[in-house]
RNA sequence: GGGCGCUUAGCUCAGUUGGUUAGAGCAUCUGCCUUACAAGCAGAGGGUCAAAGGUUCGAGUCCCUUAGCGCCCACCA
């Protein structure tokens, strides 16, 4: 028998172990193939409730799927997360007095596969926790064999049809990790600047040009100073030269387009190797790449004296000395946007560096052509976030995915002098492998394929390719998916996911993002602890609509914890009327009317709940589910049912109803409703291999179910009237219009010595369509009560105005449903009964 | 600058292809210890659906304009 209450830690406490010692979460190898890789959490850390959203909505799906017959697949795995675990490393090593650069790579690497290990299994108890059906047996890690076979193959073809290159190009560089970057790994922020307006003097030193930068440090390189050759003000000097403050050398005056007269003053210095437009400008004009700045952010020889100083410090002093030599005109504080470093938060430098490129434009646009086709295109739900994909790919270019770390898979080329080669091994011992590792998101892209094998033919990728449906945030859409489709549709000629489901990022409850700064971060494991993952899981999952944002209230999950306490205690009921059931065989014709009425209730939300479950909206999976069971079965039908618990059927039917509930429920709660089913006196071996239910068109009996309906609505009328009325206890019933009151008389506990023919005394009029009866009373009626009256006659009054106006309106007659203009009449024939009775 | 989203009850959110008097949870008020559950039961009150206009017999829903908030992308030195 179940406990008084419900107790999740008990509940949730060795099931999950009992589902792997069973093989539960493992394809089963029979049905048709389904598959979710699950987006690899990073093992830097724990993981957040961000994840426990992402996590549980696959897990729902797969558990759903499972129940209906699938062969399901849930590919379990985690990132190896190249700079962020890479930092991590590093700081764990420099708390351990270590200082990692002095490290040999391999020593290095030996301490970062200590911390995976480590992480992996926080991330393995966590995943336990949440009750994820992973299928263990397939779990892989990007940086393992399989899947740097897929990366080092995917290279190579890339190499081979030109579409990776390797260039010196401008890139932004993250000078703490002294790495390079990809454009996506840079997050602008609006920040509090300045314009530097410096005098760089003509070269017969008559006047100055009013030249404006927000970093004046980078003067070094400077190598021109462009003016837009349209502009009048400026195009004479074309040609002439100017004196490069500070350095004192001679640098031209070009004319360039890039060079906006409507900005600034105009004129604009150009430092082709620490700008991307600069780059542009010089190659366009044959100039100089001077590099000023140090790997490490600090400057180098080319800034003079100031060479060794860091670049902020350097700003600093430069401009305290430009202004001694009057070559400083103002300085205008601006506020505009500058990158920032999306792992290291630090001030992104652009840089010019030798670095490997995939060429975006071929790829991109194959993507844009297959979202054309309808039946293989990725099916974003929602619809809209296919925009986001689709301007990324109109918009990208070409992709830097060299990184300057140690952690990661290595870059599979080798130099010999000028020569690459690109391939798994060096041809001899003369080459030399480069030293850079690839971008973390470049394993990634391939994640739905490799993992399945690829580049090997094997059965898995056959049957689970491409996968059924990817699960993420909106914010990992250019990172990942973009380059999950492009490198799918690449290799494998196919979309790697066929649908792609988009949910929001978490909130606090203030609406802020929940963050490691403002320090509000939510635990999920503490939740868990708390109010147990089924009450999280259901929280998450039920609250918002598929792509918005869900702000974490812990009175939520409080209040599904009460849910899943009334759900416990019905069962509670349930199993203690049902113990002696031997069949759950329900003969259809020993049926009463509140057995048709729940049954049919439970038929429709069958349909409902199964209908939406299929399109993801498990919100509305969430609101049925929640009214069937506490209004419907519990409030109702249980009510109902315990005025013949000794009726067989009865019996059978609070078993059949509760079933179906728990199968409903168990891709959202699997703890709860593991527990409970299995106590049931008939049941399949585990509910999580159970079958899911079906709609049975036997077990629904409209007629009845609109009969009943009205029964209950008088019931309710009852119930309002004698509270309005302030009636007691005392009261006497006439009965106005003969109909079947039993069941009423029983739920409302009136007994039959209530019951007479006739009185003066004062009634209360109640009656809904067939049902009609006085209760007689003696009361005192106060001003409030005779207010509400009033309040209530007038409202009723306007919505007679309202449906007799829409009822004598032809156009309506004439073209809404009829059906809808039957129930129309209906209800206004019984406004007027009920202003009738109300004016007595 | 371009794009997207949001604005519905005191709060947090739902609201399918337009179709009864717009729903839920929490909060509020009233009455109940009815033996599964007081973390409960039975009821009630509360919204001119951001503003204005349009299409329609009918608009929270479709179209146009506007305002506020938020996000993404691009970016001018």
């Amino acid at each position: 028998m179940l406990d008084k209450k419900y107790n999740h830690l008990l509940v949730e406490e060795g099931k999950y172990q009992k589902w792997l010692d069973n093989g539960y979460f493992e394809p089963t190898g029979k049905g048709d193939y389904y598959a979710i890789v699950i987006p690899p959490p990073n093992v830097t850390g724990k993981l957040h409730l961000g994840h426990a959203w992402d996590t549980t909505l696959q897990d729902i799906l797969i558990r759903f799927k499972r129940m209906q017959g699938y062969n399901v697949l849930w590919v379990p795995g985690m990132d190896h997360a190249g700079i962020a675990t890479q930092a991590k490393v590093d700081a764990k090593l420099k708390q351990m007095g270590i200082n990692p650069r002095e490290l040999k790579r391999e020593e290095w690497l030996k301490y970062a596969w200590d911390w995976k290990e480590e992480y992996a299994l926080n991330i393995h108890d966590q995943w336990a926790k949440l009750g994820l059906s992973l299928a263990y047996s397939r779990e892989r890690f990007t940086l393992d064999e399989g899947l740097s076979k897929a990366v080092k193959t995917v290279f190579k073809k890339l190499y081979e049809e030109g579409l990776i290159y390797r260039g010196e190009r401008i890139i932004n560089w993250d000078p703490l990790a002294m790495t390079a970057l990809s454009n996506e790994e840079v997050i602008y922020k609006e920040t509090k600047g300045a314009f530097y307006h410096l005098k760089y003097y003509l070269e017969d030193k008559s006047s100055y040009l009013d030249v404006a930068t927000t970093r004046p440090e980078t003067l070094f390189g400077d190598t021109a100073v462009a003016v837009n050759p349209r502009d009048e003000r400026y195009n004479h000097l074309i040609g002439k030269q100017v004196i490069l403050p500070v350095v004192n050398k001679l640098i031209p005056i070009i004319g360039d387009e890039h060079a906006d007269p409507e900005f600034g003053t105009g004129v604009v210095k150009i430092t082709p190797a620490h700008d991307p437009n600069d780059f542009e400008v010089g190659n366009r004009h044959n100039l100089e790449r001077i590099i000023v700045i140090n790997p490490d952010g600090t400057m180098n020889d080319a800034a003079l004296k100031y060479a060794g100083m860091d670049r902020f410090a350097c700003r600093e002093e430069l401009i305290k000395d430009l202004e001694k030599e009057d070559l400083l005109i103002n300085i205008e504080k601006i506020t505009h946007n500058v990158g920032y470093s999306e792992r290291t938060d630090v001030m992104v430098e652009p840089y010019l560096s030798k670095q490997w490129f995939v060429k975006m434009r071929p790829l991109a646009d194959k993507v844009l052509a297959n979202q054309l086709a309808k039946n293989t295109k990725v099916n974003f739900v929602p619809a809209r976030f296919e925009k986001v994909m689709n301007h990324w790919m109109e918009i990208t270019y070409d992709w830097c995915i060299s990184r300057q770390l140690w952690w990661g898979h290595r870059i599979p080329a080798w130099y010999k002098g000028d020569e690459i080669f690109v391939g798994d091994q060096a041809p001899d011992e003369t080459w030399v492998q480069d030293p850079d590792v690839l971008d973390t998101w470049f394993s990634s892209a391939l994640w739905p394929f490799s993992t399945l094998g690829w580049p090997d033919a094997t059965e898995d990728l056959k049957h689970y390719y491409p996968n059924n449906v990817l699960v993420t945030g909106y914010d990992i859409i250019p990172f990942w998916v973009n380059r999950m489709t492009f490198q799918g549709l690449h290799f494998t000629g196919q979309r790697p996911f066929k649908d792609c489901l988009i949910h929001g990022l978490i909130r606090d409850k203030e609406g802020r993002k929940m963050s490691k700064s403002l320090g509000n971060g939510v635990d999920p494991m503490d939740v868990i602890e708390k109010y147990g993952a089924d009450a999280l899981r259901f929280f998450l999952t039920t609250q918002t609509a598929m792509g918005m944002d869900l702000r974490y209230d812990e009175e939520k999950v409080k209040s599904t914890w009460n849910f899943i306490n009334k759900l416990w205690n019905a069962s509670r009921f349930v199993l203690m009327n049902i113990e002696d059931l031997k069949d759950d065989l329900i003969d259809l014709k020993t049926l009463k009317e509140e057995d048709k009425w729940i049954l049919t209730s439970m038929n429709e939300t069958i349909k409902i709940v199964t209908k939406n479950m299929e399109k993801y909206e498990f919100n509305n999976v969430g609101s049925k589910l929640y009214s069937f069971i506490w209004n419907d079965f519990c409030d109702n039908y249980i009510e109902f049912a315990k005025f013949s618990l000794d009726d067989i059927t009865t019996k059978k039917v609070l078993l059949k109803v509760l079933t179906n509930i728990l199968k409903m429920l168990h891709p959202f709660m699997p703890y709860v409703t593991d527990e409970i089913y299995s106590m049931l006196p008939i049941h399949e071996e585990n509910i999580m291999i159970s079958k899911y239910p079906l709609y049975e068109k036997k077990e629904v009996f409209k007629e009845t179910y609109n009969s009943f309906k009205d029964k209950q609505e008088f019931i309710k009328n009852f119930r309002t009237i004698k509270l309005e009325n302030k009636i007691g206890k005392d009261f006497k019933i006439k009965i106005n219009k003969e109909n079947d009151y039993d069941l009423i008389f029983k739920l409302l506990r009136i007994d039959q010595d209530q019951i007479i023919n006739s009185s003066n005394k004062k009634a209360f009029k109640v009656s809904y369509k067939d049902y009609d009866l006085d209760i007689i009373y003696e009361s005192i009626i106060t001003e409030e009560d005779k207010l509400l009256k009033e309040k209530q006659i007038k409202s009723l009054k306007n919505s007679i105005e309202r449906r007799e106006k829409l009822l004598s309106n032809e156009n309506y007659l004439k073209k809404a449903p009829k059906d809808l203009v039957a129930k129309e009449k209906e209800t206004l024939a019984l406004e007027k009964d009920k202003l009738a009775h109300l004016l007595g």
